[in-house]
This record gives C-alpha cells, sequence and structure tokens, in this order.
DNA sequence: CGTTAAGTGCACAGATCGGTTTACTTAGGG
DNA sequence: CCCTAAGTAAACCGATCTGTGCACTTAACG
C-alpha cells in the first residue's frame, strides 16, 4: 500500500492516481454520503488534482460506478468460498460480518434515477448476492433454496438498513432470524434434506 | 381539502401555504429524494412564493424535520389500533401495507450528520414503532415480546431497503417470515402462551 | 369599511456544485 | 539521457444551491 502497486493495466508511470482516487472515494461516499462529497474535497483527499480525476473518470457519475464495482466484485469470497465451513455454516457465517451501511443500498436511496449504471449495479449486486445465498441453501439440501436465499438477503439489509437509521448494531437480531429460518429450512419433512453433503 | 381547513394553531388568515408547502414536500422528498429537491422546486410545486416559505420554516432543515413529524405520527393506527383483529393478526396486518422506500429510511441514508433532527426523528420513529410491534406481541402472549418486535421491524426494514435497491416488491417475503416468526413465538413450549386474550 | 396579517414576485447574495482550460512539472523506461 | 506519458496547480465556467431584502398585493375579520 506505501509502494505503488501494479496499476490496473499492468503498465504504468506514474504515482497511481487512479487507485489513490477510488480508494479516497470508497471512504469519502461511505463516511459522508455520495451527494455530500463534492469532486474538490475528493481530489483533496486522494492527494490529486482535478484535471487528473477527469482523465480517469468521465464525471462522478462514472467514479462512483467504479466505486461500487471495486467494491466486492466477488460477492464475499472470505465467507462462500471457505471449504473447511458446511454450507449451513455458511448462510449463518454470513452474519458474522459486522458492516456499515451496504453502499449499494446507500447509492439505490441517494440516487433518484432508478437507471443509474450505479443503480443498475446495485441491482445486479444484490441479486448476485442472494445467488450465493441460494447456492449454499442448495448445497445445504434446503427445499426451496431460492427461497431461503432471497429471506436471507431481506435479513441482511434490513440489518443494514436499521442500524443506519437506528445508530446501533441490529445484526445479532437478523442472525437469530437466520438460525431460526436455515433451521427450520432443513429440518422440513419434505423428501430428502439433512445435509447430503459431508 | 378543497376548503381550507384549519391551520394547525387555529387561527388562519391566508390561503393556507403552510400545509401546501408540507404535502408537496413529502411528495417531492419521497420521489426524488430530500437532496435532489431543492427548494425553489419546492415552491413552485407547493405555489408558494419562497419568502412564505422561509417565513414557516427557519430552512430547509426544519422543512425535513417537520415533513418526517407529520408522517404517521400515531405509528400505522389502522393497524395498530384495529380491535377487530387478534393480536397476532395485528402483527401480520402490518406485512400487508405497500409502501415505497420508508422515508425514515431515507432521510437517514440521505443526511450524513447522525445529530440532525431528521435522523434523531427517524430513530424515534422506528424506537416507537418497534414498540407498538413489541405491544401486540405481548398480548398475543409471546414469550420475548420486545424480541419479537425487534425481529419484525427490522423485516419491514428489510423489505423497504431490498425493495428500493431491486426495483421490485419484497414484501411478501418479509411476511413469509413473520408468519414462521409469529407462530413459532405463540406455539413455543415454555410456560404459558397461546394467546391467553380472546 | 379599513386594518392587519398572510402571501407575492423577483432580484440578488454568497457559496458550492460538477467540470474545463492552460501552462507547467515530473517520473521512468528504452 | 532524453522523450513521453502522467500528474500538477490554479484560475475559471455556468449552473444551481440555500437563503434574504424590498416593495407590493390580497384576503378575511371585526
Amino acid at each position: 500500500m506505501t509502494e505503488l502497486e501494479k496499476g490496473p493495466q499492468g503498465r504504468r508511470r506514474g504515482r497511481g492516481a487512479r487507485e489513490r482516487i477510488i480508494s479516497a472515494s470508497q471512504q469519502l461516499f461511505r463516511h459522508q454520503g455520495i451527494n455530500s462529497t463534492g469532486m474538490d474535497q475528493l481530489c483533496a483527499a486522494a492527494e490529486v488534482s482535478k484535471r487528473t480525476l477527469y482523465q480517469h473518470f468521465t464525471g462522478k457519475d462514472d467514479l462512483i460506478a467504479e466505486c461500487l464495482r471495486r467494491f466486492d466484485p466477488d460477492v464475499l469470497p472470505e465467507v462462500f468460498d471457505r471449504a473447511d465451513l458446511t454450507p449451513r455454516d455458511r448462510l449463518l457465517a454470513v452474519f458474522e460480518i459486522h458492516a456499515p451501511l451496504c453502499p449499494f443500498i446507500a447509492a439505490a436511496v441517494e440516487i433518484p434515477d432508478p437507471e443509474h449504471p450505479a443503480r443498475v449495479l446495485a441491482r445486479d449486486y444484490k441479486l448476485a448476492f442472494a445467488a450465493r445465498l441460494t447456492d449454499s441453501a442448495r448445497e445445504a439440501g434446503a427445499p426451496d433454496p431460492e427461497q431461503l436465499g432471497e429471506q436471507l438477503a431481506l435479513l441482511l439489509d434490513g440489518a443494514s438498513a436499521r442500524s443506519r437509521v437506528l445508530d446501533t448494531e441490529t445484526l445479532a437480531t437478523a442472525a437469530a432470524i437466520a438460525v431460526v429460518l436455515v433451521d427450520r429450512a432443513l429440518t422440513t419433512p419434505t423428501h430428502q434434506n439433512e445435509n447430503h453433503f459431508q
């Protein structure tokens, strides 16, 4: 991080402005919101001239989109790619990760236009996230994995939004519900369940 | 509504600018967001001069706060005050009410400062809402009404936030979870439950 | 009536917004 | 070592933002 890592395209000459811009943006957007962060302030935080910023991004909208694109592009691999956990434990491990307001929810609320690139990315991410939950649910043997995945996803979004409003962590509440839902789904008296993996 | 109803303080002479301002604000804030709605546009929509607006409100922040204060001040009386429903049915009836993004969540996300009057109001409302759920849960005989109330509140916030991001209604998912949680709570094998009202 | 408070219209302030321009400096690989 | 691409600094643009000042009109009530 102190040294300059290879740029996005590999070859780079200067001092790596692009990376600094993105990480500064992610931080400021997170802490002050998107609309409350001006381009001047952003340049100052990234220690980058305005000229340079606009050589890397066509505008603020582009920058917002890129920030979201860089945020967890593989959708929580540190949970979903853990082979040492059973599918069931993976579903529950998601509820151990404390985080501030989900940036996709933030963008969706801050940006009115539903066709804005950032809003589209937010939608895509949420769908991808639900899909990963669904995959784990299916692996775990849930009779209706799509439903369980969607339910757990809703719990996470609820915890995120509610934490923001209440200014208090509410993930534990969501986790408690998740346990109920997962247990119920994996103990249902319908045909074959009872983890047929492991 | 066509006629001018008595103003907030009872005595009023003019044409009732204040009410028009508030209702126009609620509408615009809802459809465009708070930050994306300018005072000029707001005056135009309310058919009110800017001067008048600033005679009624000290500034935009004040107006935002007043809008939230006017929004559902009695916390869903059309559900919680229905005596014809059992407490259990009241808990579930909440999940029948389709609505766009909760304005309190919107304000909490759009406004960075946690001490902003609007943020405080948002927090208070969410606490009051959870309290009403808790009351019904207690009436219904839930062994841990606070927990159930908080859980159902989280479901609603999840549905609201997620609907915004996905641009799809997700209330049905929340309702499905609610049924599970309520049934579970009211059928738990601990001491006295089994609706001792009705 | 006429008085009085409510509301008007519009220009204007100062700040900040996103974004551009110009002329200049630097870093690094061949 | 030099050439080229990357980055710099600061002025500047028009638009828009919240909020004021001032002279004026209107509505309602006693």
